[in-house]
DNA sequence: CCGAATCCTGTTTGATACTG
DNA sequence: CAGTATCAAACAGGATTCGG
């Protein structure tokens, strides 16, 4: 037993490291929408339009402290800042296919009943 | 554009369907714990002590609930409760080794620098 | 030992309006 | 366009107590 929850804390610790930088509500929804390109604040907007801009300013923020996004101000008139994924953030994309397949097959299986 | 755009709502909708279920703090953790097999309560919060045992107990209902886990009783003495994970939930592994893989990497790239 | 029930608190999230 | 300020609501989480 002892090599078995040795294995589990080991597991627990490293999700929870993932967790810690792509938890909530809006963190992976923005890095999907990210996926697709570069793009402006308002363009992830619109791919999302349920979140506020306080919390898009907010998320985008935290993502750019962890790395996953970077952030460049474009001085034109009138102001542009665009997003888009570093490599890090990149590295999240077999996360998400299977969180998106899972969600596939969650909704076939439960919701969709 | 019409075209990318319907892909990543179509991702999105699928990831939230995903998020919904396994979102949270200790949701992914319990999961985590029962797939190295059946456990009990007790068990469980010795994998995880900083959960409170009314987290657990809300958690442990909610992803029952929405079929991740089972939860048998024993009519015993001691009473015995036994939590284990349904076909559903064991097929949250491929997304599981993905999300422990990815915080290997995170910890590699920016924890640990 | 395995929880359920209650109460309480602080953080997260959100609606809305406003600014450079 | 790309946010910030402000205020309110919702929720996560903890402490404690209780019961089978």
């Amino acid at each position: 037993m002892k090599s078995t929850e040795a294995a589990c804390q080991y597991e627990l610790m490293a999700a929870r490291d993932a967790l810690e930088v792509i938890q909530g509500k809006w963190r992976i929804p923005i890095v999907i929408s990210l996926t697709y390109g570069t793009k402006r604040f308002g363009e992830i907007h619109r791919d999302m339009p349920d979140i506020s801009p306080k919390m898009l300013s907010q998320e985008l923020k935290s993502l750019e402290e962890n790395q996953i996004i970077t952030r460049t101000l474009y001085d034109r008139m009138p102001v542009t800042v665009e997003y888009s994924l570093t490599p890090l953030g990149q590295s999240l994309q077999n996360l998400l296919v299977e969180l998106r397949n899972w969600g596939k097959h969650f909704r076939k299986e439960i919701v969709g009943k």
